[in-house]
RNA sequence: GCCGGGGUGGCGAAAUUGGUACACGCACUAGCUUCAGGAGCUAGCGGGGGCAACCCCAUGGAGGUUCGAAUCCUCUCCCCGGCACCA
């Protein structure tokens, strides 16, 4: 007899009203085992949360309410990265300031993922935006700054004419604005950089220390492109200039035929008067300038250039001439702007070489020759590359012979060569024209210079009378209260720094803030950050791979050298929720009207059906698509738990002893499954061993069925913690479910007194057969002959027996 | 092109890590129950053959290792994500 119905709505509500008013998840901080496991923080849009955010923080709620019944002090906090375009060009377009919309927005998000219960102690809600966050935010430039790290120079940088504000390399992808698609420009202004590049090769080498995903890690890899080569100085004839190059492929300059300088390199400029036909250099060189970007677009990849005639350079392992070229495929902004063209081992060398007639000399042959070269013979030196990284050269003098590697360290000691590093990672560009960000604590005065904010003016307020309208100055420039302002130092009229800093500065120490996160004398106290961090458990997206996550280890180790924290990684462990696609398996989009609204199923089904039906679809960190009429089978196995759960109440107990000891079995089987499921965040197969668990309840009778349900109500918790908070207490059990002991297991419930045993025949199934566990071999084998599907197989002779210990036999027969 | 991750029923997915392939759920089919149901219960549900017991085939494809392969190796095709003239 069911005595009441399952009404999540009504149920939900109660509780969340319950753990906000007695503050359950608050953590306490003298506890002496804790964990950090931490959400990255959303981006407060309009549109209000997605399912994606929902995987995610569904995910490290049942990790921490799991944890905390272990008796773990968890350090679980939610906030907000309010600062950001979208708030800004909606005020452009309609008036309403940035903060309005930005605090509705909050307050729509906080209802959201209160109405999902998460178990965030919200007393510790931070908020990037506003004036007690983002004056630390100043105050972390200000370390910068004074360390050096912070600096300002003249550079071409990415512009987007939509977003009317520059951007960093991160935030340029295949030459598009990552938020608007618009396609950028490379633009000479003068900007504020933070010096990450100093931090390379930690950056790179410390990434091995991490638990990450690989292609995470694997990204930023490749983001920070380490390759190590050699510089190499080719004197230009009749000159006193050299030219300096680098090359990873020192063992090849043998066959360097020509030199290529990319268009904006100074030597240019400087030997202007030296080259014959300067008017079609510089005609190129304006070129270049629009080419590059619009070949980007028709994906045209074929070699332009021209040469500096009038210039031979001298290569200086054979000391032959080499003619000069100047082409847009070599970038100034990597190495040093140079190479050594050696078109038979390099792709694009020899690209180049074959549209300019220019000569192509092998001298390295690879390792492995492949099949068809070696009975074509050498068919490669006369019209393809070798562009293998090793093998052996010839036609190199004394070096002939020599592996690859060998040559490149004996030729670099004989030239004198330097051997260095060289990065693709650049430095940070973190101003932006922009007016919602936080200010750059910075005053120029004319006679002073640069001077930086005095600590105690901060925080340098975002001023009130500013019109959004972007122009490519920044809109703080057009608000007189903001940008003029007496120099801190002489006392003279000075104007103050109006950009504002990129996004990603603000979330580079959030997870820092969060541990103290009312500090009005602080940024943090460096004990309480000791006590919690580094982050033990991070989750979010992918999409943030080579931003806010590199940016936040080079805060992390900026502010160990600085002295305010002990650790020099942020995040040890990360796990990223993979995509929830559309109904129709394409990336859900307004545009393509397949977005699903949390809010609506949440009214529909009720919370509890929405966090587990998103981890049941499938592994964490797989991207999957969203089907509505899935969702019906989580929903049915809460209703049936509930029913379980309020039958019991009135139900007649009657006694079997082999049924109970069955229940038993499989209390132990759930709890130890459910327990390693969650450690390993495979959610999707603790919930599928629950649903067998009450399946195998329901057709039990017994007294142990009390115990069972009450162990699979606890073990349900963190997955549907609303609806098992109820039922707890409908059981009349004393205290709520929250503070109940997570379960432990004896491993002797877990074994068995008889084992199905597999019988093969030539490794084809058979039969299967009952023994007791612990059976030798032969008893196996004789129980085996007996079977009769096995005995029609075993005809021929038995050449050999395979018997695997309480599992399988396996009969090979001729 | 390079790097990373994948291809298992109609669908989302499991598989003790080399040992009964398809657990759990959706959809579907049949029956029961209900005034009714987008409810509940029972049974079936990879393909082929057979009345049946049962037999054969099957984890993108082709080989290989092994008593035994979704799992390991070689080659190959396809999908997703990232990077893309970085010398």
């Amino acid at each position: 007899m069911t005595d009441s119905k399952y009404e999540p709505a009504k149920i939900e509500a109660k509780w969340q009203a319950l753990w906000d008013k007695e503050r359950t998840f608050k953590v306490e901080e003298t506890k002496k085992d804790k964990i950090y496991v931490l959400d990255m923080f959303p981006y407060p849009s309009a549109q209000g949360l997605h399912v994606g955010h929902v995987e995610g923080y569904t995910a490290t709620d049942i990790y921490c309410r799991y944890l905390r019944m272990k008796g773990i002090a968890v350090l679980h906090p939610m906030g907000w990265d309010a600062f950001g375009l979208p708030a800004e060009n909606y005020a452009i377009k309609t008036g309403t300031h940035p903060q309005k919309l930005t605090w509705q927005n909050i307050d729509n998000y906080r209802r959201q993922l209160k109405s999902l219960g998460f178990s965030y102690d919200w007393s510790r809600e931070i908020n990037t935006a506003d004036p007690a966050y983002y004056k630390w935010t100043q105050w972390l430039f200000l370390q910068l700054y004074e360390k050096g790290l912070a600096y300002q120079k003249t550079a071409p940088v990415n512009w987007c004419s939509s977003c009317q504000t520059v951007l960093a390399n991160e935030q340029v992808i295949n030459g598009e604005c990552e938020r608007c698609h618009n396609q950028v420009e490379q633009r000479q202004m003068k900007q504020w950089f933070f010096k990450i590049t100093e931090y390379a090769d930690e950056l790179l080498k410390d990434l091995d220390k991490l638990d990450w995903p690989a292609n995470i890690v694997e990204m930023q890899k490749n983001w920070i492109g380490k390759s190590t080569g050699a510089e190499v100085e080719f004197k230009i004839k009749k000159q006193k200039l050299k030219i300096k190059i680098f090359t990873t492929r020192l063992d090849t300059i043998f066959g360097a035929t020509y030199l290529v300088l990319a268009p904006e390199h100074k030597l240019i400029q400087q030997l202007r008067n030296k080259i014959n036909n300067w008017p079609e250099v510089e005609k190129y060189i304006k070129e270049s300038q629009k080419r590059t970007e619009l070949e980007r677009k028709a994906e045209i990849k074929e070699k332009t250039g021209v040469r500096l005639k009038g210039l031979v350079a001298i290569n200086p392992a054979n000391q032959e001439e080499m003619p000069i070229f100047i082409a847009d495929y070599v970038l100034t902004s990597y190495g040093t702007g140079a190479i050594m063209a050696v078109p038979a081992h390099d792709e694009r060398d020899f690209e180049f070489a074959k549209k300019f007639g220019l000569p192509i000399k092998y001298v390295v042959t690879p390792a492995k020759v492949s099949v068809s070269q070696s009975k074509t013979g050498v068919h490669w030196l006369s019209n393809q590359g070798v562009f293998e990284e090793d093998g052996v050269l010839y036609g190199c003098e004394e070096f002939n012979g020599l592996s690859s590697s060998d040559a490149r360290h004996k030729i670099a000691k004989k030239l004198g060569a330097k051997l260095t590093t060289k990065y693709r990672l650049r430095d940070w560009l973190i101003s932006r024209q922009r007016y919602w960000g936080a200010p750059i604590p910075i005053i120029y005065c004319e006679t002073c210079g640069i001077i930086p904010v005095p600590v105690k003016d901060l925080p340098v307020l975002l001023p009130e009378d500013v019109d959004f309208k972007p122009t490519g100055e920044s809109p703080l420039v057009k608000s007189q209260s903001f940008h003029q302002v007496k120099c801190p130092k002489c006392g003279l009229p000075a104007h103050r720094e109006n950009d504002t800093m990129d996004t990603f500065v603000d979330s580079s120490w959030y997870f820092l803030r969060y541990c103290d996160p009312q500090n009005n004398q602080e940024a943090f106290n460096p004990k309480k950050v000791a006590s919690w961090c580094p982050v033990n458990f991070y989750v979010g997206g992918a999409e943030h791979a080579v931003m806010h996550l590199l940016y936040a280890r080079f805060f992390t180790k900026v502010l160990a050298d600085l002295g305010y924290i002990k650790f020099r990684e942020p995040f040890l462990k990360l796990r990223n929720q993979g995509l929830i696609l559309g109904e129709d398996g394409q990336k859900m989009s307004k545009s393509r009207g397949n977005v699903i609204n949390p809010d609506e199923i949440v009214e529909q089904y009720g919370a509890d059906t929405l966090r587990l039906y998103e981890m049941f679809m499938g592994p964490l960190e797989d991207s999957k698509p969203w089907n509505t009429s899935s969702i019906i089978g989580v929903r049915r196995f809460l209703e049936k738990v509930w029913r379980l759960a309020t039958d019991l109440i009135t139900e007649q107990q009657t006694n079997n002893k082999a049924e109970e000891a069955n229940l038993a079995y499989w209390s132990a089987y759930t709890t130890k499954k459910v327990t390693t499921d969650i450690e390993s965040f495979n959610f999707n197969t603790a919930i599928s061993i629950l649903m067998e668990f009450s399946n195998v309840i329901l057709t039990t009778a017994g007294a142990e069925k009390v115990k069972a349900i009450k162990n699979l109500l606890i073990l349900l918790y963190p997955f549907a913690p609303h609806l098992t908070s109820e039922l707890w207490e409908k059981l009349g059990e004393r205290g709520y479910i929250w503070q109940q002991v997570w379960p432990a297991w004896q491993e002797e419930s877990l074994i068995k007194e008889n084992v199905k045993i597999i019988v093969q025949v030539n490794g084809k199934v058979r039969d299967t057969i009952d023994c007791s566990l612990g059976m030798d071999q032969a008893a196996v084998e004789r129980i085996a002959k007996q079977s009769i599907k096995v005995a029609k197989f075993l005809t021929g002779k038995i050449l050999k027996v395979i018997y695997v210990k309480d599992r399988l036999i396996n009969f090979v027969v001729e």
